[in-house]
RNA sequence: GCCCCUCUGGCGGAACUGGUAGACGCGCUGGAUUCAAAAUCCAGUUCCUUUACGGGAGUGCCGGUUCGAUUCCGGCGGGGGGCACCA
């Protein structure tokens, strides 16, 4: 019967919202208004939110209108809060693509840059982002770079620089070193070429000496993802082990023992081999006299990080002959060999091999007929080792089997602490703490990065540039044709006199890592025209940045650099705040659906979709090919899955596109881009500016903005939904859930829409209408800010919803009189019963025992017992 | 191989610390409006069963703890991510 009473469609004359004119207009007078602009020096407490600087790489991409809708949703908030927000833009300028793009198109590296700003910066600017543009800079300007050398100089001058030999990784179709931390899978991880081991002079920075506050550091970053949290222990990767020497029977090349490093020293009596490092002194010693040892030791290198042997893992050795003394047994020896499997730059480069108890070394034993030793057994089991080694869990109790008498060797953790201790009084050894982390190489061949102050003289050696003769510039004029670094062949500018002798000089040609760049950027924005890094008052002021939001992919890169650079740069005197990220916040990718044609890839901008909801068809705009849908995927110029944000800002404007990136998914979950999802969103966009025009509509000329004595019960209602949905959005917000905001606010908007149907249009209801609406423009302004605005506006506002502050809901229509509680029986819901919010126990008790329907659930049934959880349940059990 | 995360309608997802599963959106179905359409508005939409009222099942699968489990515990399976000769 209900479904047939129709409420006549109210009729609307509200003409469409139009982006294109509305959107401009505000921004303009944001901007004519300097909004946005940020003070260093402000009475109101301070709030730094900061997304992930943009790589000019051209335009902006769908990810970065994700990224940067994020934080203008929270530095909106924020200033709405009453905050003295600091949100700030630039460019992470330095770079490949930059000179890539200077040998294919010839033009300068800094051209291509600059004019890539300006594109994207005008991208940004049609987002209406509420950023503080005076304190935009490029890594690339001079006066940053000229900063960032200082820094370098100040680093050196406390011995955190270093410049050492070193085996690195260098790539050699982007002709340049690379950090391991920028080697995936034995590629580059820019060029995906398969890296070489080079020995060079490199910079570094010491990163290790941080290792352990850089690891401690995290446990108060409670404000992290426990995601990246645990990536970054691991890969600082700490582990406590025992140092210990093997006495070779006989000296050679000076060398009496092998020092080897282990964390599992429980398995000492199970050792069988010695295995070395190729690169290992001893190996490199006998290698001298050796040939096929010398053979051997390059080319399991050589083969080390191709596909194949990277694949295959293949575990090759060498024995050398050499045997060296078992430390518990006195009549046995063990074999000495070089194998590929070890590294030089962990530990000592030399370990024992026990491969009962090491999958690793029962694979190498297997392959060179070593012995296989049990040291202990599982509690239960006493199988010996065959082709799976026994590696207890930490927690495992085992039993020993071959320990000599006084030894005394336990597993677990403990047992392994109490095993290094004993180890320590019997002379074996010491206990030591090894890191993974490795010391940060930063030199890096290449013309368009920051160039390293430092001048070598062949009298006075590394001669640092004095700071007055800073910046050390990029030359303008150089040439691309050949591969290699330009600076290099740039005699005019690399010949300098030594600034310590003025003798003749070369100037250092690296230039530095482009992570060195983002590492302090978010310190630069406190007073990005200083002529000093930062100033450190200032810096102390702003930092840590409260909030940063950017992907997933720099969990361990940029922002381990960047928590060091915090600490260094304390070190130096520039700020005092170790930690740089008080809360950090990885959102996910936009991805999109793949076409396939007969020749190749499609883009969206070209695909129609149509057919029914179970038999979708695709088809070419143009030729009417029937497309094939491929799977879901991150937007790449590869698959073609690319939307450009401009298209989409053309068609429905920028608030359109926040409040659809803003939508459905979870921030930190990725985000299915498709084109009736935007149209959803763009129908939301259009609603909210409808209801406010029938309702400016509905106001009549005697309206008076006097609140209203009392309120009808629907009104009330009204009053109710919106002052929660106030409330409950500035949550979502401050837990960054604008998915679960979005969702308040369509609530909000259907229940005014309903309302504004049905009202007599009375004062009392205008009041109550005007009022929801109200607050439904103030809690969307940080999302979709130019409509707000206008719709402020056109509800007869004076101000401006970007300052104003947010409103105090009434916290007395948070709550109802009365509480809707659910009753089960057994479990299972039977019904409900109303009760007064403060009702007691007993009292809930004894109302939904006399109730009808209850008592008609239980009849003929012995109540056993009843839980009342006030406010929330009542359970009967029969 | 090791470590971590995740699994809810046709789809994206809600459900604060164990308390009415499926909010909200998309899609779909029916209706109103319209000459017609677009746009808009109203109603319905987890599955099975019932003319209806109602009843039953249900948060990847199996089991456990509990008055009560999407939530906690154990096992298995699917998907995703990180690290990877780390001694």
């Amino acid at each position: 019967m209900t479904a047939d009473i129709q409420t006549p469609a109210r009729k609307s004359k509200a003409e469409r919202y139009n982006p294109q004119t509305v959107e401009p207009h505000w921004r303009e007078k944001w901007d004519e208004a300097n909004v946005f602009v940020t003070p260093n020096d402000d009475s109101r407490p301070k709030y730094y939110v900061l997304e992930m600087f943009p790589y000019p790489s051209g335009r902006i991409h769908i990810g970065h209108v994700r990224n940067y809708t994020m934080g203008d949703v929270v530095a909106r908030y924020k200033r709405a809060r009453g905050f003295n927000v600091l949100h700030p833009m630039g460019w992470d300028a330095f770079g490949m693509p930059a000179e890539n793009a200077a040998m294919q198109n010839k033009v300068h590296p800094r051209n291509w840059t600059y004019q890539n700003i300006a594109t994207m910066r005008g991208q940004l600017k049609n987002m209406g982002l509420a950023i503080d543009w005076t304190r935009e800079f490029a890594t690339c300007d001079p006066e940053y770079y000229h900063q960032q050398q200082s820094l370098f100089l100040d680093f050196l001058e406390v011995g955190l620089v270093d410049r050492r030999v070193a085996r690195v990784n260098w790539d050699p179709v982007d002709q340049t070193v690379l950090a391991n931390e920028q080697v995936i899978d034995g590629r580059g991880w820019r060029s995906g070429a398969l890296v070489e081991q080079r020995e060079l002079a490199q910079w570094v920075f010491k990163i290790t000496d941080y290792a352990q506050e850089l690891l401690d550091g995290l446990d108060e970053l409670v404000r992290w993802p426990d995601k990246v949290r645990l990536m970054q222990r691991n890969w600082i990767g700490k582990s406590r082990g025992l140092r210990m020497q093997f006495s070779l029977e006989a000296p050679i090349h000076g060398f009496e023992a092998v020092e080897v490093y282990t964390t599992r020293p429980d398995t000492l009596a199970g050792a069988s081999f010695i295995a070395i490092a190729p690169e290992h002194p001893l190996s490199q010693a006998l290698a001298a006299d050796n040939k096929q040892l010398a053979n051997f030791n390059v080319d399991v290198r050589r083969t080390g990080t191709s596909e194949e042997a990277l694949e295959k893992a293949e575990k090759r050795g060498f024995d050398t002959g050499l045997k060296v003394k078992h430390p518990l047994y006195e009549d046995q020896t063990l074999p000495v060999w070089v194998a590929n499997f070890i590294l030089m730059d962990y530990g000592t480069g030399a370990v024992f091999g026990c491969p009962a108890h090491d999958q690793r070394d029962l694979d190498f034993a297997r392959g060179h007929d070593l012995p296989v030793t049990d040291t202990f057994f599982a509690l239960d089991d006493d199988t010996p080792v065959a082709n799976e080694a026994f590696v207890p869990a930490k927690t495992e109790k085992v039993r020993y089997v071959n320990q000599p008498a006084g030894v005394n060797i336990a597993s677990g953790q403990e047992g392994i602490d109490a095993t290094i201790d004993w180890a320590e009084t019997k002379g074996l050894g010491k206990g030591e703490v090894q890191f993974r982390l490795r010391d940060w190489g930063v030199s890096r061949q290449r013309y368009w990065g920051c160039p390293i102050p430092v001048v070598h003289c062949d009298t006075c050696g590394v001669v640092p540039v004095p700071k007055e003769d800073l910046p050390v510039k990029l030359p303008e004029d150089v040439s691309f044709e050949e591969p290699g670094n330009p600076l290099d062949r740039h005699a005019a500018w690399n010949q300098v006199p030594c600034p310590k002798c003025s003798g003749p000089a070369r100037r250092e040609t690296d230039t530095m890592d482009t992570f060195v760049d983002s590492s302090w950027y978010f310190a630069r924005f406190t007073t990005p025209k200083a002529d000093t890094p930062t100033v450190p008052g200032v810096a102390d002021d702003w930092l840590p940045v409260n909030q940063y939001i950017g992907g997933v992919e720099h969990a361990i890169l940029h922002l381990l650099y960047s928590r060091f650079f915090a600490r260094a740069m304390t070190k130096t005197g520039h700020m005092s705040v170790n930690e740089p990220f008080e809360g950090l916040f990885t959102q996910g990718m936009v991805v999109h659906e793949t076409y396939k044609g007969k020749d190749g890839w499609i883009e969206p901008a070209k695909v129609l979709i149509d057919g029914s909801d179970e038999v979708r068809i695709a088809r070419h705009l143009d030729t009417g090919e029937v497309l094939e849908i491929g799977s879901i995927e991150k937007m790449s110029k590869s698959k073609k899955n690319v939307v450009d944000p401009d298209d989409i800002m053309a068609t429905y404007g920028a608030d359109t596109a926040r409040w659809f990136m803003l939508s459905d998914s979870p921030p930190d979950r990725d985000v299915i881009w498709t084109e009736a999802g935007v149209e959803g969103a763009h129908r939301h966009i259009q609603r909210v500016w409808r209801l406010t025009q029938d309702i400016v509509d509905a106001t009549p000329t005697d309206f008076t903005d006097e609140k209203p004595a009392r309120f009808s019960d629907d009104a009330l209602a009204l009053r109710q939904s919106a002052h929660r949905m106030l409330d409950a959005v500035a949550q979502d917000i401050e837990r960054l859930g604008f998915n679960r905001a979005v969702a308040r606010i369509y609530d909000a908007t259907n229940a005014i829409g309903r309302f504004l149907a049905k009202t007599s249009g009375t004062n009392e209801d205008l009041w109550a209408l005007r009022e929801a609406l109200a607050f439904l423009l103030e809690a969307m302004q940080p999302m979709t800010p130019h409509l707000c605005e206008a719709c402020w506006e056109a509800l007869g506002h004076a101000d401006w919803l970007a300052t104003k502050p947010w409103t105090k809901v009434d916290r007395s229509l948070l709550d109802d009189d009365t509480v809707l509680l659910p009753i089960q029986v057994n479990g299972k819901k039977r019904g409900t019963v109303t009760v007064p919010k403060d009702a007691s126990k007993e009292d809930v008790e004894t109302m939904v025992l006399g109730d009808a329907d209850v008592q008609a659930q239980i009849a003929g049934q012995t109540v056993k017992r009843i839980i009342v959880v006030p406010g929330r349940i009542v359970n009967i059990v029969v």
